[in-house]
RNA sequence: GGCUACGUAGCUCAGCUGGUCAGAGCACGGCACUCAUAAUGCCGGGGUCGGUGGUUCGAGCCCACCCGUAGCCA
């Protein structure tokens, strides 16, 4: 049964560019919507920037401009990135418009004579020089847990305890360095408890429909467990926002007219009239209760809270549907590790379409992803490596091998029929690939594609069984020959069908080159007979490793800030370890070893593993450090160690593991003393490296 | 700290309600082929399914504990 679904991402920060992580989320979606309307469903794909908050504020301020020509620009960018990997939305709108504006007011009002809406005093901490109030990450000031120094005020970076921002020790303020003070002020709440039972039996319900996963609601139980409490909604000028109707100097907080940006978006395209099956009067039948029209979430595992708890309490107290689906998404690692922008791995999108094709991209995310919440990983070789062999090698190589023949011997055309074994064959086929219909809906793409690739297989594998270089030879065989060129192309288009979600651009060429333009997975049914093709062109070319890593390179922020007329193979450029490489001595030509030492000699040294609990440069000494280790059963140890030309932000160092020399007798230097010290490679000045220790290893491991 | 997931061949992952479940792809080795973007086909080596106990006639699959990883704690 067809239906109508309302499709959404979630709504990219107007304060920042497009990266690879938020690319999953929407490729994510763009392949679900694909497939969706493949399959014979009508589809209103719509996003937005959410272009409000106090960041955004902060920034335009600092930039000079006003916070509409901020979000102005970053919209442009948005929508470019987004378009050109190939994420096609109806409209991509911004939460900072009168639709929004208007929709945001409806449903305050309606929360508010439902008797949802309570207000109290709230004390926070209050910059007095900027005469704002500041969220938790605009204070900053020392954890009073491990007084660690420079902490956000939520919680702290080096100990991974959370607080309040008030107990903070020497807070100062992010914006204007001043010393903030608790000030008092009038907030407004969501009486969420009101939505308890509504919740849990949305949960519920949506849980047995397959619209939210259950882990998803395996988490909400944690939530549920400790009672709701009111949520905050209110934000006092100067914010950039929705002031709050009625309630002059107070706007809503950021995250209440976001989600009603959904609506607003849609809203707008419906009004738009850019669609056929989309008119005006269609916006209140989807949002209406109890509609029989779908809402379709798509989010990243960090903000399922506010989809699943205050975004359908809202949508309900003022009267509307709730959300059909919450479709919710792991977070993207790069090489088996968080995205770093040091090591190159945070990568804008832009960045990465300098460098590389969106479908490759795709496709390695669509083999990837499937219906959990589990994060995915984008393994560079593995990129590289299956995009090279699935997509060149195996799919589009049955078009390449074949398209020579039939324009050399029948004119470019495909026989007019099938022999009884050769269409069973196709029917086999294209009957096995309908599992991927369901398959896609249930955002299983990992096993759709890893079914398409079978039959690739099983097609490169009837190729090569009956060898049309053979027959090719043999002018009595030319009919064989055009029934298996026939069949195999039209293994060709089948894949490409079932493919075309996941890499729409290359699918695109690869129907130009069959001169066909199927529209729906039906299509996939009867094989394409007595057909013109044209010629053949390369349809996807194959991942030169090289430009990967030039777009890591290209990604890569300098660890030195300032400029440093160092020279060209300075580490802190860059990296430069290939430079390194090829510059250091060839096993050949080494320094003589000096003389051997007994192990006896060896054991007398205490090596031991050393977690960095906090590192910072040491004020009145241009070359020391100060480390802050945890020694596992030796306790802490702190170690000042003269590496500071090579490691210009101490911070980044913390939470990494280091070797240390733990029997060493402590010294008592001008800063401080030292208990031990800390081992690194290379000669001195900047070219200095601390050894690194494989995943595993705890603080005090000894090393041997 | 509490909670929630996850931990299967070198790499990325499949393994449905416990009973050919020890698998696939890539990588690697050998052979074949030469139509094709050195693409394709066939054969092969490789894992005590994180660890330890337990439930069961039988456990990657269930339970407990431990170790490791990630995330969440409004």
């Amino acid at each position: 049964m067809p239906r109508e679904i309302l499709v959404t991402s979630a709504l990219p920060y107007a304060n920042g560019r497009i990266h690879l992580g938020h690319i999953v989320e929407h490729v994510q979606s763009d392949i679900w919507v694909r497939a969706m309307r493949m399959a014979g469903h009508t589809v209103h794909y719509v996003c937005a920037d959410d272009a409000h908050g106090t960041s955004i504020m902060l920034r335009a301020e600092k930039e000079g401009i006003t916070p509409e020509a901020l979000i102005d620009g970053v919209w442009k960018e948005h929508t470019a990135d987004l378009r050109d990997f190939g994420v096609a939305y109806d409209h991509y709108s911004s939460t900072h418009t009168e639709a929004n504006r208007e929709l945001t007011y409806r449903i305050w009002r309606a929360l508010e004579a439902n008797g949802h809406v309570e207000s109290k005093p709230v004390k926070q901490l209050f910059d007095p020089e900027r005469q704002m109030f500041l969220p938790d990450r605009f204070i900053k000031g020392e954890c009073p847990v491990c007084h660690s120094k420079d902490q956000y005020g939520d919680a702290c970076e080096v100990c991974g305890s959370t607080y309040n921002p008030i107990d903070l020790i020497d807070p100062y303020s992010v914006v204007s360095g001043a010393k903030p003070v608790e000030k008092e002020s009038l907030h407004f709440f969501v009486k969420l408890a009101d939505f308890e039972v509504l919740l849990k039996t949305w949960l519920q319900e949506r849980r047995a429909a397959g619209g939210l996963q259950a882990e998803v609601v395996n988490k909400l139980q944690e939530w549920f467990a400790g009672g709701l409490r009111s949520w905050d909604v209110s934000r006092d000028a100067p914010y950039f926002g929705f002031e709050i109707p009625g309630q002059p100097g107070k706007y809503f907080y950021v995250w209440v007219d976001a989600p009603v940006g959904y609506l607003a978006a849609f809203r707008e395209l419906c009004e738009r009239g850019s669609k056929p099956d989309l008119k005006p009067a269609d916006f209140e039948r989807f949002i209406r209760a109890g509609s029989d029209t779908d809402m379709v979430h798509f989010i990243g595992k960090d903000i399922i809270y506010f989809h699943t708890l205050f975004w359908p309490a809202m949508l309900h107290g003022a009267g509307l549907g709730m959300p059909t689906a919450v479709n919710v998404h792991g977070f993207l690692t790069v090489d088996g590790a968080k995205m770093s922008k040091s090591r190159g791995t945070f990568v804008n999108a832009r960045t990465y379409l300098d460098h590389l094709d969106a479908d490759w991209l795709r496709y390695y995310l669509a083999t990837m992803l499937g219906p959990t919440l589990a994060d995915i990983d984008l393994d560079l070789k593995a990129f590289e490596e299956r995009v090279n062999s699935h997509l060149v090698g195996k799919w589009v190589n049955i078009a390449s091998r074949c398209a020579g023949f039939v324009h050399k011997f029948f004119d470019g055309k495909l026989a007019d029929t099938l022999p009884e074994t050769a269409r069973a064959r196709y029917d086999a086929a294209a009957a096995r690939l309908e599992a991927c219909a369901a398959l896609y809906e249930a955002r299983d793409y990992a096993a759709a594609v890893r079914l398409i690739i079978e039959v690739a297989d099983e097609a490169n594998a009837y190729v090569a069984d009956h060898a049309p270089w053979v027959m090719a030879k043999d002018e009595s065989r030319r009919d064989e020959l055009h029934i298996v060129l026939t069949l195999a192309l039209n293994y060709f288009r089948l894949l490409t069908i079932w493919l075309s979600p996941a890499v729409p651009a290359t699918a695109t060429r690869a129907f130009e080159f069959l001169d066909d333009r199927p529209a729906r997975f039906d299509a996939a049914r009867a094989p394409l007979l007595g057909h013109a093709i044209k010629p053949f062109a390369p349809l996807a070319t194959r991942i030169d490793p090289n430009r990967i890593t030039a777009m890591i390179e290209a990604s890569k922020e300098s660890l030195q800030v300032k400029s440093n007329p160092s020279p060209p193979n300075s580490p802190l450029e860059g990296e430069g370890s290939k430079a390194r490489a090829a510059a250091s001595p060839s096993p050949e030509s080494r320094v003589p070893s000096p003389e051997t030492i007994s192990i006896d000699d060896f054991a007398r040294l205490d090596l031991r593993i050393g977690k960095v609990l906090a590192c910072e440069a040491v004020d009145g000494s241009d070359k020391l450090l100060r480390f802050e280790l945890d020694a596992g059963e030796l306790g802490r140890r702190q170690i000042l160690s003269g590496i500071r030309a090579a490691y210009a932000d101490p911070s980044k160092l913390v939470g990494r593991h280091v070797v240390f020399i733990a029997n060493l007798a402590p010294r008592k230097m001008r800063f401080g003393v030292s208990e031990g010290m800390i081992l690194s490679a290379g000669t001195g000045g900047n070219e200095l490296f601390l050894l690194d220790v494989d995943a595993g290893a705890r603080a005090g491991m000894p090393v041997k």
